[in-house]
DNA sequence: GCGACAG
DNA sequence: ATCTTGTCGC
């Protein structure tokens, strides 16, 4: 259900973390998720030196992976970097572009972390909460947490530990090259959360859905059409 | 007190 | 995140 008081974006550090607390409560990591048809790549990020904030979103088909919509919002970055509070930042975008959809997708993968962070709400959770949709934190460096030795083979994972807790688990997406770090964001299960993704894997490091928004994003000449 | 620190 | 060319390798 949806989460009061997520739209509030004028808010000073100290209330962003209080608000951090409180909505990390509302996360629910279930570990089954209703049929998928449509699973949702989501990636942010800026321009002209952070002026501008970027969200591409792309919609593929499961299990096809065929891209289906894909949409690119722009619009002036209204806080600055903060780690631990990059959803303030990036959400407002995220949300524009999700409205110009015309598909609901029912699984979403986000660049960036899902509850592997310090208050365990990072901008997948964020997102996952203000859309009511399972997400997944899709992250290509570590916020915070510790772990042991990644195996090399693909699709082996180690669990990536904070504070006493399995916040996520560090994957190798591909042989050789650093691993992602993988969360869950809001309601599905971190294992489940660990099996999309590999089940979305092609012949590179990211899983589909977030390569290709990450691919949507760089291509600089195109507005959102 | 000293680092670390998603995008 | 972004600024940026070529280059090594499967």
């Amino acid at each position: 259900m949806p989460v009061a008081a997520l739209h509030d974006w004028n808010l000073t550090p100290e209330e962003a973390i209080a608000l951090q607390k409180r909505l990390a409560g509302s996360i629910e990591r279930q570990d089954r998720i209703d049929p998928v048809r449509h699973i949702a790549g989501v990636d942010i990020g800026f321009e002209e030196g952070g002026e501008m904030t970027r969200a591409a979103v792309v919609v593929l088909s499961w299990p096809t992976l065929a891209p289906l919509e894909q949409v690119v919002h722009r619009e002036p970055t209204r806080m600055p970097y903060v780690p631990g509070l990059l959803s303030f930042r990036e959400i407002p975008a995220a949300l524009a572009a999700f409205a110009l959809l015309t598909t609901r997708p029912e699984l979403v993968m986000v660049d960036g972390q899902g509850i592997a962070h310090p208050r365990r709400l990072g901008v997948a959770s964020h997102l996952g909460l203000w859309l009511d949709l399972p997400t997944i934190g899709v992250a290509k460096s570590r916020l915070c947490g510790s772990y042991g030795e990644v195996p090399e083979a693909k699709g082996e994972w180690t669990p990536l530990r904070h504070r006493g807790e399995t916040i996520g688990g560090v994957l190798r997406s591909r042989l050789a090259v650093k691993p992602l770090y993988i969360s869950l964001g809001h309601r599905i299960s971190l294992e489940t959360s660990l099996d999309w993704v590999v089940r979305c894997l092609g012949r590179t490091k990211l899983p589909e859905p977030t390569r290709l928004a990450d691919r949507l994003a760089s291509r600089r000449d195109e507005k959102s059409r």
